[in-house]
Parts: C-alpha cells; structure tokens; sequence
DNA sequence: CGCGGTCTTGAGTGTTGTCAATGCTGGTGG
DNA sequence: CCACCAGCATTGACAACACTCAAGACCGCG
C-alpha cells in the first residue's frame, strides 16, 4: 500500500525517493479504531503524532450542555494532532468516525524528519497551512451560506480532498460514513433539517448519499448552487 | 514603544534580550494604514510578512455575490499572512478596520530568524497554533450558539487577547472600532439583528458597546452566559 | 422476533433575515 | 453659519429559514 501522506503531498511538491523512504520509515506502530472510538479527547496531552492511513475520522468541541460541533474532518493521509504537541492540552477531541487505521509517529521522528529534509518541511508546513484555509472556509460556510449551500459546499470539499488523497470510486463517488446526525454537526444543522436539506439535494439530482457512500452526479451544478470555489484548498501549486 | 509581539509571545514563554533584540531588529519599514484600507486581498501573492503594531485588522473572505464573512480579527501583536507565503495566492483578504501600523518583515528576515532561535521559532509556531485554535471556537461559535452566545464569546475572547496584548483600559474595556455591520459580518448575523443582539447584551448590563469602545460589566455572568472558556486561547502556558 | 439506531415526515414554534422608514451625527461646501 | 449629505444606529412589520417535538418506517443485529 501506498503510503497515503505521499499521495497528499505529492499534490505541493515532488519529493525524491529518499524523502519519500524516510516517510515511510518513520511511520511507527499501527493502531486500529473501531467507528465512533476517540483518538483523543479535550483536556488531554498529546504524546505522538498521527497519520489517518485509512478510514474517516473528525476533529469536535463539545459544549457544557452537550451541543457537539464537527471542526475539520480527516482524510486518509491527513496528519493528526500536531496541534496540542506545542499548546499542551488539547482544546479539542478528535475521533473515528468509521473503522480506521492509525500511523503513531513519535515526536523525536518529526524533529528528525524536518531537520534532515528541508523540502518535506516546506510541504509539511504547507498541508497545514491548507488546513488552516480550510477551517476559514467552513467559518465563511456557517456564517454566509444557507443550508442548502452549507451542505453543497461541504460535498464539493470532500469531493476535491478525496479526489486529492485518490480515494475516488469512479468519477464523483466515495465512501463517506457519516450519519445524518453527524452531518448536521458538521454543518450546524439539526439532524431533522439536514435531512431536509439532503432530500432538496437528492430531489435536484445533484447527488445521492446511501449507505456511507456519497454520489456528486452533477459538480458543475453543485458547485454553482453552492458558491464554491476549490482555490483555498491549494491543490496542484505551481 | 514595547514591541507588541514581544509582550504577546511572553505568554507562551520567555525570550532572552538577544532573542528580544533580534525581534526588534527584524521589523523594517512601517506602513500606515487608513480605516477600512485593505492590505492584500483575495487571489493576491503575498511578499513579505506584516507585524500589526497598533490598530486593528482582520482577515476576511467574500462570496462571489457580496457576502462577507469576517474570519478572524488582528490585534498589535499579531503577524499577518505568514500564511498565503508558502501557499502562493492568498484564498482571503485582510483589511485594517482602524488607522494602524504594521511593521514589513522580509521573508529572508523570518528565515534567519527562526534558523538562529530555536526558542523564538517555538513561541512563533505557538501563536501560529493559538491562531488554528482561534479559528476552531469560532466554528463553534457559528455551528452551536445563538446570536446572544455567540455575540458574549466574541466579546469575551477580544477581552482575553486585548488584555494579553496589555491593551486594556482599566479593568474590562478597549477600544474596539467595529461598526455594527462589520461585528455582524463576523458572528454571521445581519446587522439589524447584530444591533438587536447588542441590546439584549445591554439591557442585562452586561456589556456597552458605543463610540468605538466595548466595556464588559460582569464578565463572569457574559462567560456563563456564553458558555464561554478561555482555555482554547493558551495563555499562560506552562 | 424484538430491539436500537437511523431515516423520514408532519405540525407548530421560534429565531433570524429582509425591507423600509426614522433619527442621529459628523463632515462638507455654499 | 447653515443646508445638505452620507453613514450608522434604531425600530417595526413581516417573511423565511431552521429548530423542536413527536410519531412512524425502515433497517441490521442479537
């Protein structure tokens, strides 16, 4: 299997077959997630760096009185929890959201990893940057946009990252194991109005979504009704 | 004048003289900015780093049909589009909303900076983490609270960084140059409903808002009523 | 077979947005 | 000095969007 870190970053830059052999190196022991299982939760420290080689996962705040938000979610090759290595307590949980397969990478690894390539550093540095654009982009989504936008803006992301991470079935259909639920506290909606705003989706043949598995029939069309504009995810620089 | 990104990082840490030193040094020209003067914008490559000395500024995003999403707000002491540096073309715009003053950093500047002060470049990814996290509680923000909630967190965080920025005017007040419009394009709310929200805010003497100044009467009753907990702003780290 | 979780639907409510009008203030030019 | 204007704050009436509650249907699983 192809390490799916490599995949993410060869869409900034191109690495040698050096780099990419002390990527892999690096990666350390695997620990396996049933669905719903945390990866960590708010309060904790940190002790290792986590790369999503396989299945879906999310990072969420919680309020005192249960009100739950989706903050990003992770695609295979994604890094976790870089974050609460330097701040100490994470201000966040992360969890699976389906079965998945983590890479644990200790501390001392990442150090040695950007002492010794520069150049993985850049792309490093770049993926999260990309993050951090895409955690504005949801800010700009749950102000500005409307349900119906939300939720199309959030396909077309995940369609893009996907595409990016090669996880695509086809042209425009990938796994995506979600429940309504969750997709509404990604999007700031109630379970009952995200169903709602799926069915308006559904009925506009623009996609479907069953069985974990979302279907984007119509991009182009998607993509206008909901304003989207794939720029801040960064893919394909120059 | 204190360098206000000195007196920020001594939250995380503390810096030697020769560290303080070097900071000071690598801030070059100054540049003045009038009220709602835009710094760069959207789709723009940023050159050069910018420190805010004074003023206040904020990034924000647009859709194509004028809607405006403020994303994140600049207080002296925050450095600006370190970001759209490694990405290339900047995915958002960042504006001043007051008169300020921003110091131009050169990227070779930052560089050197960070490659002769291993301490420096771990208070500098700090603030950068502060910022992710910033980013997430406003996604909470916009996902799960209600227009009063939402309006006592903004109120509350501007409160914690204005004070770590030593910015504060007696106890619980500073200067805040929002009009109700821009505050509302930052909690996602119309302004009429901003400038009702405001009132509700008011009429329970917790907050006045007037002529540029925001003043919190009973910031324990605004954070209960909020919900609100500092911790994702990592001050006073260990 | 029954159970729990999820999806779906309807009805009623509540929050927030839109539109439009008014008043206030500070600045500008006559 | 005053008339005028633009921008901002405020208000009311109404519409639209999204939430809650509640019930039923549809699974998959033990």
């Amino acid at each position: 299997m192809v390490n799916p870190l490599l995949k993410k970053l060869a869409n900034f830059t191109t690495l040698s077959d050096d780099e990419r052999h002390a990527v892999d190196e690096s990666c350390g022991v695997v620990r396996s997630l049933a669905p719903r299982e945390d990866i960590i939760v708010q309060g904790q420290k940190p002790a290792s760096v986590c790369l999503l080689l396989d299945g879906f996962a999310c990072r969420y705040k919680a309020l005192e009185d249960g009100r739950r938000q989706i903050v990003s979610f992770f695609v295979p090759g994604d890094l976790c929890d870089l974050r609460g290595f330097i701040l100490g307590r994470m201000d966040h949980s992360i969890g699976a959201l389906a079965a998945s397969r983590l890479a644990i990478i200790a501390p001392d690894m990442v150090q040695s990893l950007t002492d010794r390539y520069p150049k993985l550093t850049r792309a490093l540095w770049w993926s999260t940057l990309v993050e951090e654009a895409v955690l504005r982009e949801w800010i700009l989504n749950l102000g500005q946009r409307d349900a119906l936008e939300r939720m199309g803006s959030l396909f077309c992301e995940l369609l893009y990252r996907f595409r990016a991470a090669g996880l695509l079935q086809g042209d425009c259909s990938f796994a995506l194991p979600l429940t309504q639920l969750e997709l509404g506290e990604a999007l700031g909606l109630s379970a009952v109005h995200a169903n709602r705003t799926l069915q308006a989706l559904r009925r506009r043949h623009l996609v479907s979504f069953e069985a974990g598995r979302l279907t984007i029939h119509d991009l182009a069309a998607l993509e206008q009704l909901a304003l989207f504009d794939p720029d801040y995810l960064h893919l394909n620089s120059p």
